[in-house]
RNA sequence: GGAGAGGUGUCCGAGUGGUCGAAGGAGGCAGUCUUGAAAACUGUUGACGUGCAAGCGUCCGUGGGUUCGAAUCCCACCUUCUCCGCCA
């Protein structure tokens, strides 16, 4: 959520960053809203006065008919304040309604585009693999090396689910302590967090649990949801205080399952393990000043190539367009790594994404810190550290062997145990 | 899941329907004293909204209700603690 004054004050570059951002939201609408609920609010306000200074007046010994006009008086201005507050409350409704829908301010070096097609491509690193012989997707190499059972997953569970067998979860395992291990040297404190969430907090990370596309399955009856990502737990980790400026930067890696509804995702880019209802994660998230945020969200960028780069996988860096922002993202960028069975003839495909989401998170969670000039909002980012089904794609696509085993990266050996996954005798 | 007791400012803690944004203490900050510190003493010390400002309004777990008036009474929910039950 963006603060109404800035929108006020800056309504012209709302306008064009919602159109850059190809988003439906309505600045004017919001203005208008608020600026009627401002007018109800100071009536109301006015009619509260009286109030409290009716009730005052009664405080003391009064003659009976004195009292008898002023409890009539009273219950005049009681009616008053009901209905206004009616009013304000339907119109604070509609404004937060309105507001909510405006995306954040983007970063001034954000390229501008419409699709991911857009997206700029700022780095890349590694090289790609030439096979001389046929190479095999990640569905066919974890099949006949049977690492993965996607079709007892979809018989027991439904589609998009799958079972991890044998060495893919000891190699599923060695990514996250791998992962772990590179995190907790860097001072990130690590967490494992509740899969479940309550509502307002996804909500407030940005993430609607209610609706036909919503990405996040929400618990019948319970007001919760499971999450979709542990930025959600990490990012209400401090909901609703004021945190101390000594404490910032609060750096945190937080291991969670991932639960996403996918609704209407299908086709060949999404097959076998790139997108699916449940995976697990090991997530960065950052709290800091918002002068430090654009330092912290290179940081955590370079931290995910440090990841991926001791793997040895390749990638490129994107750095997301307007169009393809989430809504409350600053700037975003991808990493995304070759994967040699995607699509035709392999493809980059994302493993990584890092989102500054500035205060846009922090105003809706009340997430603040202690200045000499008051109480500000932090500064919020995340970042994927480990994806680990995708991950699994990526290290698996790559390291393929021609006679159908897969070699282990060396920087995973000490924590598999093994450094090849060999095909049954 | 059952029974009981609670949730008040940075923390602890008092609070009879009107004098309560809220006693008292601790802590923080500033000052006096001191070579410096400690101690003692004095003062000060919440957030949010609105307004140029003075001010006004809101906030005592959350949301409803009763009342001219609610921290205080009623209802629901959340949550903490104790005991019992169940359980990895």
């Amino acid at each position: 959520m963006l603060d109404i004054r800035f929108i006020k004050e800056n309504l012209d570059a709302v306008k064009d960053n919602i159109k850059n951002r190809n988003m439906n939201a309505d600045a004017d609408l919001a203005v208008s809203l608020y600026d009627e609920k401002n007018a109800l609010q100071q009536e109301l306000d006015a009619f509260r006065q009286k109030r409290n200074e009716n009730a005052r007046k009664m405080k003391g010994k009064l003659e009976q008919d004195e009292r008898t006009a002023l409890i009539e008086e009273g219950k005049l201005l009681k009616e008053k304040i009901a209905e206004t507050e009616k009013a304000f409350t339907e119109k604070d409704a509609a404004f937060r309604e309105a507001i909510m829908t405006i995306p954040n301010m983007a970063h001034p070096d954000v390229p501008v585009g419409k699709e991911d097609k857009d997206n700029l491509e700022i780095k890349r690193s590694g090289s790609i693999p030439e096979f001389s012989y046929k190479f095999k997707d990640h569905v066919e190499l974890t099949s006949e090396l049977d690492l993965v059972d996607f079709d007892t997953a979809t018989r027991v569970s439904g589609t998009k689910f799958y079972y991890l067998k044998n060495e893919a979860v000891i190699l599923d395992m060695a990514l996250t302590r791998y992962t772990l291990d590179i995190l907790q040297k860097k001072g990130f404190t690590l967490v494992q967090t509740p899969d479940i969430a309550r509502e307002e907090i996804a909500e407030g990370i940005g993430f609607n649990p209610r609706g036909e596309e919503s990405n996040i399955y929400t618990l019948e009856g319970t007001g919760t949801c499971l999450v979709g990502t542990a930025e959600i737990t990490l990012g209400g980790y401090h909901a609703g205080k004021t945190l101390n400026p000594e404490d910032l930067p609060i750096k945190m890696a937080g291991i969670s399952h991932c639960f996403r509804r996918e609704a209407g995702a299908a086709g060949k880019f999404s097959k076998g393990l790139f997108r699916v209802h449940q995976f697990t994660k090991v997530e960065m998230f950052v709290y800091c000043t918002p002068d430090k945020s654009d330092e912290m969200h290179e940081y955590i960028r370079e931290t995910e190539e440090e990841i991926f780069q001791g793997l040895e996988i390749p990638y490129r860096v994107v750095d997301t367009c307007s169009g393809d922002l989430g809504a409350s993202a600053y700037r975003k960028y991808d990493l995304e790594a070759w994967m040699p069975g995607r699509g035709e003839s392999g493809d980059w495909g994302e493993i990584t994404s890092t989102s500054n989401c500035t205060d846009y998170q922090s105003r809706r969670l009340g997430i603040k810190y202690k200045t000499d000039d008051g109480n500000k909002f932090v500064h919020m980012l995340n970042g994927t550290a480990m994806a680990l089904s995708r991950a699994m794609i990526a290290v698996i696509e790559n390291n393929q062997q021609e006679d159908g085993s897969i070699l282990i990266p060396k920087a995973l050996v000490p924590y598999t145990g093994f450094d090849r996954i060999k095909p049954a005798e």
